[in-house]
DNA sequence: TTCGTGGATCGTCGATAGGCGATGTAATGG
DNA sequence: CCATTACATCGCCTATCGACGATCCACGAA
């Protein structure tokens, strides 16, 4: 059943341009709503930005709404649970830490 | 520092295609070391297959050791702990579920 | 040494992705 | 009403991916 895996790749695939993990950074760390913001913030040409957006709404990973004269982004975190699970599959033995956020590193 | 980000974004890459995963669902399964045998599995070309392998290695989330006239291949979970950490880190709220590899969610 | 086997590499093809500027389209502001 | 703002979409181009057959290479066996 290569369905979910499928599904998988393409969750996969969102994630692998820097571009677009900039953009969820993005997201994650702005609470509201931002819009062309965000074009400014990877540099790239606004239509560009617009592309990406596109993708990474496609597979589901961001929701967008129109909110007057603006978009509003948003993540969606629940999308990344196959992909979750699958890498989470692939690392029984050595995966020593469990669950904790531990937001100490990068010091 | 978008070090990182394409980093996690090659790691993404490397599972961007529904014969790496499979190919990384075999690699779990086997205990020991498969050869040709994965090109039985996948349906592909022998030429095809291997440069799957190639990529998986170059992405750092397999090894391949020549073992005589074959090749060993095995899983190299710690590759993924850059991308489950990203994953992860977009997933704080609703995400009641901390590390449990347990399969029985998905209420 | 010579063979046969298991992989790796090469060359090539069509398909797709990524980038941009230009243009289209709603909704707001004057 | 028209102008502006904020995105989306459209061509167009280059670069990369994915797949294959053909070929090369290294090792073990005869």
């Amino acid at each position: 059943m290569p369905d979910m895996d499928i599904h998988i790749a393409e969750l996969a695939k969102a994630l692998a341009h820097p571009a677009r993990l900039r953009i969820l950074r993005l997201l994650l760390a702005t609470p509201g709503c931002i819009g062309g913001d965000i074009v400014g913030a990877v540099g790239l040409a606004q239509s560009t930005v617009s592309e990406h957006l596109r993708i990474l709404k496609a597979a589901g990973v961001i929701t967008g709404e129109i909110s007057g004269p603006r978009t509003c982004y948003a993540l969606n975190p629940d999308a990344f649970a196959p992909l979750a699970t699958f890498i989470g599959a692939l690392t029984p033995p050595e995966g020593a830490n469990c669950c904790l956020p531990d937001d100490k590193e990068t010091p």
